[in-house]
DNA sequence: GGACGACACTTAGCTTAGCTAACTAATTAC
DNA sequence: GTAATTAGTTAGCTAAGCTAAGTGTCGTCC
């Protein structure tokens, strides 16, 4: 019976799901470092980013976006409500629904984080050279695609 | 006096900075939903693979890897040790030491979960022509090259 | 080679983040 | 207009984060 050994090469397809995968691990890993300066949870930051760039949510999706239960993201939002980050609205619609936005405060710190991180990948990504930031660019286009894709 | 406004363009470095920073994060969010399968929570799967990757390490090293403080990490590996994917021993030559690694059982369990992942991330890629794929394979190497890199 | 500081971790005790189960209120379906 | 469904909340638990303080081990230095 034939056994696949831990050194055995993968297939191509695979292989570079693996590497782009670890890749991506370390990147972020090495990007949160700069979290810690927004005196935020990481909970309540990542949050925060969705309500931020996804407008006016209502807490289902949210609870969706961040892969938790209702529960979990109604006490997130309460947090963040009593931080002055997010304001809570019930919708006159469908008074069932909560209509939850950043307020100026919410995004200029969401901001200010994101500006961080992205600053410090600006920063590493100056080894590449001018060659390498043109096959980036098109690389990071096909992820963005692949990554926003409906299933 | 000369105001940035949200609509005006980025210079291009942060600009395909921030565009490959959010790529990379949609993507881990999208793959982080095959993990509920491995029935462990996030900080001790990610916890875990750091002990299966590099190898037998110290509680210090792993806390610095997963940017939380030792008591935080002391728990988390004291529940992997009792759940038997991780086995901690003292070092005969610094008794302060612990040399902590994955079991046979820790490794299988991270693997397969791994493997979840990655295939998910290979159906996806399937999206993809040969060339892109071409495209993409340099610049994973480069994302690799940037994110390990010293500083 | 004994005292002392530093180091690696653990314990105690607190807050926040995750869950399920059960509840309330509003809407939709019949 | 009653029943079922939907959106969130509350209660109560475990796990994960922290700081402060404790335990044992090592290195140093006189």
């Amino acid at each position: 019976m034939p056994r696949r050994d831990r050194q055995d090469p993968l297939p191509p397809g695979p292989e570079l799901a693996t590497r782009l995968h670890s890749a991506a691990i370390h990147l972020l890993r090495r990007l949160r470092v700069e979290d810690s300066a927004s005196g935020l949870s990481a909970p309540r930051l990542s949050a925060l980013s969705v309500i931020v760039f996804a407008g006016p949510v209502t807490l289902g999706d949210l609870a969706r976006a961040e892969q938790v239960r209702a529960p979990t993201m109604s006490r997130l939002v309460s947090g963040l409500v009593k931080a002055g980050l997010v304001i809570a609205e019930r919708d006159p619609a469908d008074r069932r629904i909560q209509r939850i936005r950043a307020t100026t405060k919410g995004r200029a710190l969401l901001e200010a984080g994101r500006l961080r991180r992205v600053r410090r990948l600006a920063r590493d990504l100056d080894r590449l050279s001018a060659a390498e930031f043109r096959v980036l660019r098109e690389a990071v286009a096909m992820i963005e695609r692949v990554a926003r894709a409906e299933r």
